[in-house]
This record gives C-alpha cells, structure tokens and sequence, in this order.
DNA sequence: GTTTTTTACGCAATCGTTCCCGATTTATAC
DNA sequence: GTATAAATCGGGAACGATTGCGTAAAAAAC
C-alpha cells in the first residue's frame, strides 16, 4: 500500500505555473511577486505540501542523516550517549540511524555497509571488542568519509575523538580503595585489545604502584567479549578466586562486567563489602538501589554524544578538508557508596 | 567535505556502453549477453559500486526504513522491543529511524511530522502519556500511512495493534499477593488515560473483589507522567501512606514507577517486603540484583518488537490497502522473588 | 518614442537509477 | 534468398526538487 504525497507539481497545476515559480515561490525568492508567493504558500499550507526530502537529498548530494554503531542500546551507557547525539543532530536538523553491533565485528562491518550504502553524511561509532581489523573504518575514512569514534576509539585512525579519562577513572578507583585499606586488589577488565581496558588497567597499576602496592598479575583478569556472555565473566572471576592472595577488591573496568560480578557474587554467598569491595563503571542509575548501593565510576555519557556529534556536524559541514583533528578528554566521576567502604 | 560515490555513469563511461545496458547488467537482466555482463559486473567491484538508495528511492517513492517513536530509549522495555523491531526490520532489508518522545506530546508531534517528512515507509509508535489528542496520528492513518500501534496503543485509530495482555499481568500480581496474605493492596498507576492503565488497574480490581477484598479507591494513585519525575511518584506515595488504610503492599504498573518507589523506600526508610510488598512491572534484569530481588511483571518486549514490524511490513508491502487490522496479545511473566514474600 | 532596466515567470538541465521503446545486428525459418 | 524472430544494446523519459539562463511584459530612463 502506497502513501502518495503532494508534490510541488501538484502545486503548479492546481496553480497553473511552473514547477520553478512554485520552488522560487515556497522558497521565498525575490523574483517571485508578493501575490503569487502567498497564493502558492496559501494552498501549499492548506493541500499540507512537504518538500520530499529524498528529492533533495539526490540533488544535494547529502540525506542530512548521520550514522551511529554502538553494541546495545540497552546498555545505559550507549543510550545516554545517544541522547546526547540526538539532541545536537536533532538541533542541526539531521536525523539519527542507529545500528547496533551485538560485540560482533561481523555485525559491525554489516552495519556499516548498511549504513554507508543508506547514504549517511557521517558516523558516529564505539567499536566492538571484537574489531582488530580495521580497514572496513579506514577504507571509508579514507575515501573522505567523516567518521567521529568515541569511548571505544581505534588509535590508528586519524580523526576527532571524543574519550573518557580513563586512566584517571581508574587510578581515582584503585586510590580510593587503597584509603579505605585495600590491599589485594583486583581488576575486572575489558577486552585487552581495546584501548579503554589498556588505559583503565594502567591507570589501575599506576595508583597501586604509586601507593607502593606490587601489582600481582594474575589480579587482572580479562573478558574477550566484554561481558556479554556471563560465563566468560565467570570464568575469569573463577580465576581470580583460585589464586593467591585472594583479592579484597574488585575493581569492574566496564557496565556489563560491574553486574555480572554482583550476579556471581549472589550466586556464590560472597557478601559486598565484608567479603569483598566492589567498583565497578557503571552509568545505571539503579546502581544506588543495589544491594549494597554501589561505589560506581559514571561517565558523562550525554556530553560525550553531545560532543561527537558536533564534532562530526561540523567536519560534515566544513568547506574544505578537515586535516586538523581532535581528541576531546572527558573527566569521570567517582560516586562512593556502600560497596567500598 | 562532500564524499563522491561511483555511480553506475562512471561505469557507463569506463566501458563505453550505455547506463541503461549497465543497469540491466547489474540486475542480471536476460537482454543482456553474459560477457557484457561479466565484464560491468567485474568493473564494478573493481570500483566497488554501490547504489545510490536514494535515487532508488526516489523512483520507487519508497525509502525502506521505518520509523519507531518511543518515549526513552534507557527504559529497558523500550530498548528490548527496538532490538525486536531491528532484528526484523533488519532481515527484510529495512533501516530503522529512532525517535524519543521523552513523554512530551509536543516532541511526539514534532517527532512524526519530522519522521514523516523524511519519507519513512510506516511508523511503529507507543505514545506518551500526554497524548490525549490523536489528531496528528488520525491524519496520516486517513491518509493511507501505514501505522502500527504497540504498549500504549490508541483505541480509537483502526490499525495493527500489539500490546500485552495487561489485564490478566496485573490480575495475576494481585492475586499472588492475595495469596501471601496481604491485605491492603494498593495500585501505584501509571497515566489514567493510557489504555494500559486502564486494563492493568481493571485487573486489579477483579482480582481484589474476586477475592472479597474490597477495592479501596484511595489506594489507587495515578502519575499523570508515568514516573518520569521522580517527585509526582513522591507526591502519589506521601497520598497512599497519609490515608487508611496503609498499604502492605503494592503494585507497580510501570518500569520507572517501580524504580521511583524503591528510592522513595530508602529515602522513608521502609523495609521490603517486611513493611510493605512490592510488585513492579519491569523489564530490567538488575531487578534480582536489587534490595530485597524484586518480584516483577516481565514483558516479552523483544516478542513485541517482533511481531509489530512483522505486522507494519506485512502492510507496508501489501498491494491492496488493508483492512482487516489485528490486535495481537502477549502473555506476560510474572517473576516471584522476596519483595513479594 | 526609443532604449534600458526591472519584474516575474518558464524552460530545461541536473542528481542516480529504472524501464519503456526503438534500433541494429545476428540467427532461424521457410 | 527473403521474411521473421531473437538477441543485444542505446535513447530518453521519469521520480521531485532546485537553479542558471532566457524572455516577455511592464516600468523607468533618456
């Protein structure tokens, strides 16, 4: 069943003009008389004309509509940071397309031939834990495609960035913890290959070292996938727990990982904080009605879409190449509660 | 910085034939010969030829995309019925165009029009709680738009319609309470002019009376904004507990009033379920990690998804108009855990 | 009264693709 | 050998909107 729109044509023969009166007409051009504007505003208003935007798009050479590639949505973080990008694209008058990768580099390199192919201006993406390879991104990116990475950003790529302070995130973590008289301190991680979980880990070491405290390897333990899978998350806690010394602390470097420990924890009878301190990264605000409320890391999530995406409006909206990128810093915020005390 | 596409005229060009033989080549049409053929085919991922949706869109005035309209992405229920919708969305070649309402009926109208005017195909829409007004709905419907309702549907537009069987979720979390001896069962609604509320608050009710329990009008509390500021929440349970009799328990008839009352618990200090029980309506798996685990009413919102897209295709590429609309029901889970003990 | 300028509009090309007609060549039929 | 039928390709219109250019009529200038 087809939707048939008015079309300025319709216009010009109800009107008995040209199709370029009606354009120069709606368009408020000074060559067009002051009556025949407001004949042809008149019945554009009233038959409820809207200019087809796909016309336009095919003769402008852009669809005003930016791409986004995140894992979940339904990760708090992600759809914070979606809110952020909607409300600067929303702004400009461009329209979002929101595709999500489910942590598979197969779907990730899908998604963006999707998109790519659905004539985005630009994109916007976080990348999977997955994506080693990354010639999908340059290739384009390298055809003049403005792609803006943020929170998962790949180094190799020269374009603006927009990240946390991840370092400092986690080294305020593992110091705070250390305070409160932590001694064996473990660190949950991310994906090794991703430059976030390369950052939050150094900053983890930093402040155990820096606080004379010797960083015991087999305390950081790594999750390929993320946590996507909660038995991945099992397995390396599985390791965490038949090592010595056994850890006092957990430090969770990522949304998924931080509840997947409470889910183990429960499952186990540990009890958060006697048996053992939690900090995870988190950006969901039911984390104050946990059980115990917990000490969490927030990013500022609705910034850093906001910022991208200005970032790439302005790169899609610039005259001429843009050679000269940036790489923005956000800070993190540390929100103490019951789980590290 | 505009970024330059190969078009099927640049093939044209290169091999010296016309952009009608290449057109057909590419679609693998029988008037043209096999060398021909394989030597466009070739050239063309040599130069890795996409093409151009928008022009295709503009010849067959349709854009395959749809566009879904919701309140917040972050509320778990929604970001699970978007993955439903993608997934199918997705396999029959369709892009799927997000917008957030964020329970204004001013952004839900600019939202469609927006939407509309970017020429989606058809609309999967639940509305805010604002909407009392349908008009801008109607007009596209009369129009032949194809529309398809699911959660908060409009009764009064005659189209596809997916919701959940409402009446029987709550008539069931009634009665599991009833079951466990609570007496005074209050209703904490979401907005009275949301068809869910209605039926979810019907349910209610002839559980209680289908148990000789006498409904006590005082114990229902609606939030005209669904639970989206936290204070209308505050303001409906200061209602319920400055009245007699005080509730032992209470149902939650939406995922941020569930959230709202456990932080106004903590806040008056009262204890789950030891002074009062709760049941809440959520789709968020952080539920069984929360303070007590929280008894709650699941919707298969992925199902939702699914089958509202399946329903808006099957109408998007139907030949004749449709006119026989159906209205699907899913059951919903309810999951026992100790706020309801 | 003639020339120039201004006003107000139409024609046609353009964006990338498809598809209806022709047109030309080659193969088959008689 | 001629007529007919395939086979293979090109020309050009169309989708909806914009825009440079051309032009008629009216107004202004001389």
């Amino acid at each position: 069943m087809k939707f048939e729109a008015v079309t300025i044509k319709d216009i010009a023969k109800a009107l008995s003009l040209s199709t370029s009166t009606v354009s120069r007409a709606l368009r408020d051009s000074y060559e067009i008389s002051a009556e025949t504007k407001k004949l042809v505003l008149e019945y554009a208003r009233e038959i409820n004309y809207r200019p087809n935007p796909i016309a336009l798009s095919l003769k402008e050479k852009r669809s005003r509509s930016i791409g986004v590639i995140v894992c979940e949505i339904a990760n708090t973080f992600f759809s914070q940071t979606i809110n952020g990008i909607e409300s600067v694209a929303y702004d400009k008058g461009y329209n979002v397309i929101i595709s999500q990768s489910h942590e598979s580099y197969v779907r990730e390199v899908i998604d963006l031939q999707y998109l790519a192919s659905r004539s985005i201006d630009g994109l916007l993406i976080s990348v999977t834990t997955e994506t080693k390879d990354f010639s999908h991104l340059r290739e384009l990116h390298e055809r003049g495609f403005p792609i803006v990475f943020f929170d998962r950003v790949v180094d190799e790529i020269k374009t603006h960035k927009v990240v946390a302070n991840n370092h400092k995130a986690a080294f305020e973590a593992a110091s705070h913890l250390i305070r409160k008289g932590y001694k064996n301190i473990a660190n949950l991680a991310n994906a090794p290959n991703l430059r976030i979980t390369q950052e939050r880990v150094e900053g983890y070491r930093k402040a155990l070292s820096g606080n004379g405290l010797k960083v015991e390897e087999s305390l950081i333990q790594y999750c390929e996938h993320g946590g996507l899978i909660y038995e991945e998350v099992e397995e390396a806690l599985d390791k965490l727990y038949n090592q010595k010394p056994l850890p006092d602390a957990i430090i969770a470097t990522a949304d998924k990982l931080t509840t997947s420990c409470l889910r183990y924890f429960a499952k186990k009878g540990l009890k958060v904080p006697d048996d053992v301190a939690l900090i995870g990264f988190s950006n969901s605000d039911l984390t104050e009605l946990l059980n115990p409320p917990l000490t969490v890391i927030r990013q500022h999530a609705f910034k850093m879409g906001e910022i991208a995406t200005q970032l790439l409006l302005s790169q899609i909206e610039s005259k001429r190449p843009v050679v000269d990128f940036e790489t923005i810093v956000l800070d993190t915020e540390l929100i103490i509660r019951q789980s590290s005390r």
